[in-house]
DNA sequence: CTAGAAGTTAAAGTCGGCTTTAAGTCAAGG
DNA sequence: CCTTGACTTAAAGCCGACTTTAACTTCTAG
């Protein structure tokens, strides 16, 4: 596979692509004249890089992610850590979300005039004090 | 109160609150001696501003919410629109984000030596081919 | 054989969302 | 008064994640 149809498969750009092998997130392929051939397992590789990237991964984590699945020893206890660490993030923003929405959908069905109505009438004042991140 | 406890309280730097208002995010308060004077209902339109940016809204889509909600004509629905819009959005991420914690707990339950195994094992490629955003 | 599409590189550019810097002004306590 | 810390500005800087540019080279269909 050249890397276009790589590429269009995954859903990224060709630069992109070259941008991730750059990186180390792909290892530099087989060159035919220059030019990079992928193998077809290269594409799963692209398409896990851009769902995480999606979610909000950094490059960097992903990578880390992608270095303790290449581990041949099999997936190792620094792996799970991370990955743990992740699912924790991943259920903290579900929560955040589902206050978000419900957050939005009281704004919806509220007829106040203003934002300080709305703020008085819904509460708003401690559940956003109450959402604030101490991480980050 | 004055930008540097509006910042305290609101988790953010008094920087940042600068650039809002650059931005047209936080309206321009009264100074006092060229010093900025906020009232109390800046706090939770700042702590508003903070929660939206966490969960990805750009400031761009920020400030059409907060407009929104400040034409006091009460809720219009343009507004009403982009709010519908948005919580069909993070509808879709908490999807992506519950597919996300099953791929990665079904990774970490795995017990292969490589990512090609795992992928084949778990049926990966498919889901993240499902996975892709057709959106961006 | 040749045109044009697709590939190559290094380096520079872009964008969002701030932060930092520089060079001051203002306010509150001792 | 004077110091010290919080405030002011405009402009520049930064970071991540790419994209674009420029100047080629290589592949492929006709």
């Amino acid at each position: 596979m050249k890397i276009g149809e790589l590429a269009a498969r995954a859903g990224l750009n060709a630069s992109a692509i070259r941008y991730y092998e750059k990186m180390a997130l792909l290892t530099a392929p087989q060159r035919v004249g220059g030019q990079r051939r992928y193998p077809s397992e290269a594409l799963d590789r692209a398409l896990l890089i851009r769902f995480a990237g999606d979610m909000g991964f950094t490059l960097g984590e992903i990578k880390l992610f992608l270095n303790g699945l290449h581990e041949n020893t099999s997936v190792g206890p620094r792996w799970k850590k991370l990955a743990a660490k992740k699912i924790a993030e991943v259920d903290q923003n579900i929560v955040r979300s589902l206050k978000l929405k419900s957050l939005l959908q009281g704004l919806l069905r509220c007829h106040c005039a203003s934002l300080q109505q709305c703020v008085r009438a819904l509460g708003l004042s401690e559940n956003l004090r109450a959402l604030a991140r101490r991480d980050k």
